[in-house]
DNA sequence: CTCTCATGGTTTCCAAAGGGTACCAATGGC
DNA sequence: GCCATTGGTACCCTTTGGAAACCATGAGAG
């Protein structure tokens, strides 16, 4: 069976713990056009704190999904860019997305139903 | 452009808020075959707490991807079953189980070269 | 020489979420 | 009365997420 993600030492729950990050699925959206720098991605993606984005960024790094280029300039410039990995990963992400926007009034719609019950 | 997601305020981030929900992804893998209860939900799902699993499954509900039916029995029977929109959910999710079932060795690896890097 | 600006972060602090354990209500069996 | 089962809830603590401030470097302005 193909859904041994259920059991939680299956390596496969790893990723779903890497998808689970909101920011690390925009960043590879972000990141899917070519390399950017990180005040790029932070500008690009709204509403991340450069903390966030930064863990974001070297996890992604560590498990892989993406390198990250330091120039010897000044000001600073790093380059992040999609590792062909991180580039593979684009696809089921988009599949992710494309459902998102074709859904999403209907889960509005359902919560709203939900929250705005009058009874 | 497609990717409004990355506005925080374009309601396709909700969708991603809901799929960053790792419990959220394995509740929809487990009932995709059909309903079941709350502690074979909870024994499938290997390592959620009720109270987490609680959690998901309201949220879940409200958002309009399962329904929630209760038995007037004793001892308690609660089912739960997806709906057509949870249902289509499991595409895209299946999606990215798919990617990780096959390159979560590459993951692996990489996370062990950059842990265990020797110098 | 000092002041300012830009980049790519880090540090600190606080709130929110995640997770573990214990417990509850209702009823049947013993 | 006591235990077991089911589907949770309550409590508490640790982890995570996020806001805001700060930092090092060097160029350019004054």
């Amino acid at each position: 069976m193909r859904g041994d993600a259920f059991d939680p030492d299956c390596p496969t729950r790893l990723i779903l713990d890497r998808i689970g990050d909101k920011w690390s699925v925009l960043v590879v959206l972000s990141l899917a056009g070519g390399p950017r720098r990180f005040t790029e991605l932070r500008r690009r993606i709204g509403g991340v704190t450069p903390k966030v984005l930064t863990q974001t960024l070297r996890t992604m790094e560590r498990d892989g999904l993406l390198t990250r280029h330091v120039f010897a300039e000044v000001p600073p410039r790093v380059e992040y860019a999609l590792t062909p990995l991180g580039l593979s990963l684009g696809r089921p992400i988009q599949a992710i997305t494309d459902w998102a926007e074709e859904h999403v009034e209907a889960v509005v719609a359902a919560r709203a139903r939900h929250d705005g019950l009058p009874g």
